[in-house]
DNA sequence: GAGTGGTCTAGACCACGTA
DNA sequence: ACGTGGTCTAGACCACTCG
């Protein structure tokens, strides 16, 4: 019943098969972007139903090492991530106040950034309205907006705010705020002073695919960041959904540390 | 031919059927940790074949929303992830030296926490190398670490460096090193005054899956830590391997910022 | 032994994009 | 028109764990 690839031959059949095409990929022997065979060479190639085939190749599909493109087949995936980076230090008001950062960071890069905004008031998700210390059933602002680089989405970006604090202030405009929203606050006596980061990892709801185009395989990072005043009040949150076939999250470390998670074994 | 459960019938049958279940899960129909119905089960409601019931479930497997254990049935998952906190600032020496931070954190909360350790002289991975500044071929040492929290895999935690650096000294030594790696190299001349930081969301492979006892759906982060020393020599490069079903990365921001990636908007 | 999910086969029809 | 992958059915055997 067909060529039996591997003799020591261990677990079900599409795993084997999955194990070897991965080996294929990995090897170079499929390049980047390059094309697999079809599963009715497969199915011939390996002597198997073609189920079994299409089992071990949405192995390699769920892993996000290929992808289908029907009717041409299977091929390698591809593409460089971009650079995300969470803002660590103060730094000084960019040229062009009215274009955030990252419009400014992106058009540098001859890349061009566009965005959608959306101001809704809406019941918080779960976790954004504990986050925003509101009482359950309190409404908030949500400003989502959508990024793109070169019309591709790039990543999520909703801030949500109290409405008690921000109705009828500009926050609730949509479109750009030429001082930035965190301006804003501060103008209004809610200066964050310190901030919360959360990273979480997770594959993407339905609705997160398809807002971000995202494929099979394809994790995101939700970072969620909490703004907090001096008096411990929390003025806003955000949600960032970052593809991750789309990112790396990079910062750099400017002074020395002596334990860190990462290496020390005391 | 069965209850058609949704009048407005979108696409194929299989995402329908996923979509009613999710629902069912997200609304709170099934709870945490609760059981679905069985495939034959729910073969019988929808009327439909028992592969198409099982697209479906792979679907929800898939998104890391459900899992399968065999022969008890489909549950919807459940726990809470532990915290991962990158280093942003230098602190004083732990208590006990010769315990290093993810040891000292977690036996505070009643977790029980043990490591492998594992030192061997090998041809770097693909970027670790360049990272390294290494000639090609030319050979690393790697510091291989898995801990484990009251028996469970928690996180790989591989540190390489230059053979030619470290060559003879302690760090070869396999096991603990009391005052920890990057004192040694500190005291060797090789103090580390910057870090830079990158995470990158995939899935994981087929070995990290193993190594971590990973299941479907579950992706993870990969934190990569290089080390410079004021020359602009890279000493050390740890890869840290996080299940996303398991970590929040936290930190927090003490000053204020006036521009950032979350929610500035010019 | 009974019931669960895991795997595999055989065959069929469909939607879609390219040629 | 053709070949691709996408979906669906019908039926079968297996490994595992539980009562």
């Amino acid at each position: 019943m067909g060529v039996v690839p591997t003799p020591t031959r261990r677990g079900p059949i599409y795993h084997q098969i999955a194990d070897e095409l991965r080996a294929r990929v990995i090897g170079g022997d499929i390049p980047r972007g390059g094309k697999l065979p079809t599963e009715a060479e497969l199915t011939a190639e390996y002597g198997v139903n073609r189920q079994t085939v299409r089992s071990a190749l949405s192995v390699l599909v769920n892993e996000g090492l290929i992808y289908s493109a029907r009717p041409q087949g299977y091929f390698v995936r591809d593409g460089e991530p971009m650079y995300y980076r969470p803002q660590r230090e103060f730094r000084p008001q960019p040229a062009s106040p009215e274009m955030d950062r990252f419009m400014s960071d992106h058009s540098d890069l001859g890349r061009h950034p566009t965005q959608t905004i959306e101001v809704t008031i809406v019941d918080p998700p779960a976790g954004i309205g504990e986050r925003l210390q509101l009482e359950p059933g309190e409404p908030a602002v949500a400003r989502r907006r959508v990024r793109f680089l070169d019309g591709e989405p790039y990543n999520i970006n909703d801030s949500y705010y109290p409405l008690s604090l921000v109705q009828d202030t500009e926050i609730m405009k949509p479109g750009d705020i030429a001082r930035g929203t965190n301006q804003v606050l501060t103008d209004m006596g809610y200066e964050q002073v310190r901030a919360f980061d959360e990273i979480y990892i997770r594959m993407p709801t339905p609705e997160e695919a398809e807002r971000l185009h995202i494929g099979p395989g394809t994790p995101v990072a939700c970072h969620i960041c909490t703004g907090v005043t001096a008096d411990d009040q929390t003025v806003r949150v955000t949600l960032n959904v970052l593809p991750g076939d789309r990112h790396v999250i990079v910062y750099e470390r400017a002074r020395p540390y002596d334990h860190d998670a990462d290496d020390q074994e005391g």
